[in-house]
DNA sequence: CATTTTAATTACATTGCGTAATTTAATAAT
DNA sequence: ATTATTAAATTACGCAATGTAATTAAAATG
């Protein structure tokens, strides 16, 4: 796969985002001429991203000609880990996922982590005839922080972005492999496959998982932080204290006699559930000062709540957050719009498919839209 | 002025920075051919930008040329707004303050201030023989946010970047007008003329000032956010409680019975003062936790304690947050490597100025370095 | 004084994109 | 039905920013 132009990656990140859209909308969009973008078309026409058809509905000269992604042109690979198993899902080049898969591996070797994941991922490939080809690359997603003493969280994950094991995925599955924050990954899937209309330039997500993540896209570029644990919101709520993670409401459940197994479980247990009850509403407080920490801080134009919950429990954590009417950050400041995320709980599995989707495809942003230097 | 290229802004930034530099040396740090280089400079040969000579010192081949600004080519100005007065600086190229004037308005109108300002920058513009087409623009470092309801701050201040009021200062001072808040001011004052050789690729600047705020360079880019009110570290410590802010130390010490008429009368009063060594001791710990705040959220390489205070006051406010070893934002994870500002309490109007030059000359940045959009 | 070495310059090629003219495919008017 | 009219898409041409490679410049070295 050639490397694509910034203004290559801007088109295709155009016509993902806001498709179908004709040659003239993008060239108004992307602030380029038509020329340009006929052009840049043709250019991409061997990698058959696009799809392309007459609009029917036109009321006067040519008809526009919509393009819009070939949805199973292109394949990538998500993985995200709850607390005994392995999650991966497999996403197309829109968004949707064409397979998921749920596995225990037999250890918590790296090995064994890679080699359960190929599994799946070889059987999601052959259930519908994708060749490796087609396949991007593999992201996963990781539930804790990227340190100077390198990757740290619970067992099975520790030293997960240390070259070794990065080495050994990437070798085990024979694909390219990116390792992020499960936050920072959510957060780039809510920017590119959840985007709502009135999102803006800046999203901001708290992930309530694991533990109390977050991540941001800011002007379609992630905002990683120099170590790449920029965002993390949960700095607010110390270990060893009530915190709203997803982790914590599992701890509150069983605390309460109500065991569960994993994040997988939560859905049948909701409804009419007073621990769950008291657990949203102390959450949801805890949940609207990480809000008003992250409209001080990053000035985003909207925060969204997204995690490991199932999306009733996103959405009523929002519901709460509204009620909790905090102050803003300072005088004459209101807090960020909040919402619940688009994405429910496969969130950060599809955040992380979406990496090497991004990196490959989408993701061109520059100081203006003179993109060859020259000046209006 | 003709308006910048990205490249010869990235050019002309680096000199400022790192200067004095050869060409080679910029075409290396650039990633610029040595041919496009000298091309460069040649036409950015009328605006008489650089100093050139032969270095004197090489071992073997043709010596280098050596380029540097030509401190006095070009000036700005830099307005910040202390309790009672207005205090003007004029910047030159190189970041040396050439002259400063504090004034205290006759009345609080927007006129009033234009027009004492005014009186400020043609005095010193007669003092040093700076005609009025040296001078890029004038900064203008706000104590206070940029809302959906427009500027809100102190009675002299409301309203300040309201367009009528901006209009007015344009007209008053024939001159370009940058309004920005005082800590992303500062920080960007910190960034460009008080860079440290180790200060990595994310500068996070606390401004200890009428209040608590702050301000980011990332990347070589000031961090905003959407609507200007990124970085606002002050939100932890609410109106009406003890705060770590300038202001606050002037009404403690009033409470003690050692009122003070502005910031700029510290100085004298700070050794053997019981007072202050409480106020920096509880300031220090509430900084600590900002501290721990921005490097949850913006990740930056180093954070600076910077504002209105005497340079003493910054260093032990250092040494005090050294003190309180407070734990990273998350596991593994430690706190951003803290110091004092260099540019002392004149640092937000160094800022303030910075900001038309910075536009004008300073600056470029984009995705990679091929800005022409070409592959590698 | 010839050789070596590094800096700087120059001539020429490439590329990404704009301008303006042209072609295409539909609707509306005669 | 034929002829405007209109908007989308394409094509031919030009320019600006940069790279490549050859050339010149100015010093140290032997």
């Amino acid at each position: 796969m050639r490397v694509l132009s910034l203004n290559e990656r801007r088109l295709i990140e155009k016509v993902a985002v806001d498709g179908p859209l004709a040659r003239t909308d993008l060239s108004r969009a992307l602030g380029l001429t038509g020329a340009t973008v006929t052009r840049m078309v043709a250019e991409l026409d061997p990698l058959g991203l696009f799809d392309e058809w007459p609009d029917r509905k036109g009321q006067g000269g040519q008809p526009k000609r919509l393009l819009r992604l070939k949805a199973r042109q292109f394949y990538a690979a998500g993985l995200t880990f709850s607390r005994r198993s392995v999650e991966l899902v497999v996403l197309d080049l829109v968004g949707q996922v064409v397979g998921r898969r749920s596995v225990r591996p037999c250890a918590e070797s790296p090995r064994a982590l890679a080699l359960a994941s190929l599994e799946s991922l070889a059987g999601i490939a052959a259930q519908h005839g994708i060749v490796p080809e087609k396949i991007v690359g593999i992201g996963c997603a990781m539930p804790g922080n990227f340190g100077p003493h390198s990757f740290k969280a619970h067992g099975i994950f520790a030293d997960f972005d240390s070259p070794a094991v990065v080495a050994e995925f990437k070798h085990t599955l024979a694909q390219a492999v990116w390792i992020e924050n499960d936050g920072k990954s959510a957060a780039l899937g809510e920017y590119v496959y959840g985007r709502q209309p009135d999102d803006g330039r800046a999203l901001f997500l708290i992930h309530v998982g694991h533990g109390v993540g977050g991540g941001a896209v800011i002007d379609g570029v992630p905002f990683r932080g120099v170590n790449g644990n920029a965002c993390l919101a949960g700095f607010l709520f110390p270990y060893g204290q009530p915190r709203p993670s997803a982790f914590d409401l599992l701890e509150t459940l069983a605390h309460a006699g109500q065991g569960l197994d994993d994040f997988g479980d939560l859905n049948p247990i909701l409804a009419d559930n007073r621990v769950v009850d008291d657990w949203v509403a102390r959450a949801g407080e805890q949940l609207s000062s990480a809000v008003l920490a992250a409209t001080a801080f990053i000035d985003p134009s909207v925060v969204v709540i997204g995690g490991r919950l199932p999306p009733v429990l996103n959405r009523r954590l929002v519901a709460r957050i509204h009620e909790t009417a905090h102050p803003g950050p300072s005088r004459g400041l209101s807090l960020a719009p909040v919402r619940a995320a688009q994405l429910g709980p496969e969130g950060s599995a599809i955040g992380a498919a979406c990496l090497p989707l991004f990196d490959t495809f989408f993701g061109g942003t520059a100081g203006n839209n003179y993109l060859d230097g020259r000046r209006s």
